[in-house]
DNA sequence: AGTACCACCTGACGGC
DNA sequence: TGCCGTCAGGTGGTAC
């Protein structure tokens, strides 16, 4: 699930539920969520320490630990986070457990084992490494049309690259261009001026408003394509059956009706 | 340099 | 019921 609006929810629940407590133990139960630190590593540097305050940046939540370093999740297509005080409401997929010393613990579940966890000590030097591009709500638009400059690609492709730019993914670009109207094999380059216009002012508003309904598709307004992106789904603007294909390797929804190759 | 494709994992679902 | 292919909100490496 996690693009920018769940983590943003996650850090949300984080802040909520796990700072400032003494971390007592740290059970790593999968290896293959180890990013750049062994589960020893992430041991010996939380056990004892408390978490501070926390930093999202693109699909990337990083926590702040007492000692002065970053302890960094990532979520994959499948993490997602659980507090909890009964060890019996463990989640299935727990991959990494937190325990505080209030008796409550903190689980990284993950079910596919496709996100990471690891230590930064600079969050900078993180998404240098990671040669991340902007944070999608912190992009303005004279630096898009730099960072676009010279790109071919087509538009779902630039959306979803996060060297270009950092937070969006499979489900919200396909918002994000349903909103803009633009078909999702548009060129980049050939988009018109007032269209990418367009197009940034609803990165940034999909999103935001994502964010406000805590990415529950009951509160999304009605007029999203979110909750009619499945198979059979019709566009919740004219109903017209939406399309289906592949884009760079992933499945993009759109309303043949509404989003044009030429504008 | 920029883009496309496959592999990495697990589990759910539909068809035979 | 069992087996098989397909698909899933991400990313890294590699091939063009």
């Amino acid at each position: 699930m996690p693009e920018l609006p769940d983590v943003e929810a996650f850090k949300r629940y984080m802040d909520a539920t796990s700072l400032h407590k003494t971390i007592e133990g740290v059970e790593v139960k999968s290896s293959l969520i180890l990013g750049n630190a062994s589960a020893r590593e992430l041991q010996a540097r939380l056990t004892g320490h408390k978490f501070q305050s926390t930093r999202r940046y693109g699909k990337y939540l990083f926590v702040r630990v007492d000692d002065g370093f970053w302890f960094i999740l990532h979520f994959g297509m499948s993490g997602r986070l659980k507090y909890f005080k009964n060890i019996d409401k463990d989640p299935p997929h727990d991959r990494l457990l937190i325990s505080f010393a209030n008796g409550f613990h903190l689980a990284y579940d993950c079910q596919r084992k496709l996100g990471k966890v690891g230590i930064t000590e600079e969050v900078e030097s993180f998404i240098r490494e990671k040669d991340l591009g902007p944070d999608v709500l912190e992009l303005d638009f004279t630096t898009l049309k730099e960072i676009l400059e010279g790109r071919r690609g087509t538009v779902k492709y630039t959306l979803m690259n996060q060297h270009i730019i950092a937070g969006i993914g499979n489900i919200y670009s396909d918002e994000i261009l349903f909103q803009a109207g633009v078909h999702p094999t548009t060129k980049i380059n050939k988009l018109k001026k007032k269209m990418l216009k367009k197009l940034f002012e609803e990165m940034k508003k999909v999103l935001q408003t994502a964010i406000d309904c805590q990415t529950d598709p009951e509160k999304l307004p009605e007029y999203y394509l979110l909750q009619h992106r499945s198979k059979g789904g019709r566009c919740p603007r004219c109903h017209s059956d939406l399309e289906r294909i592949k884009v760079s390797g992933r499945t993009a929804y759109y309303c043949p009706k509404h989003q044009k190759k030429n504008c």
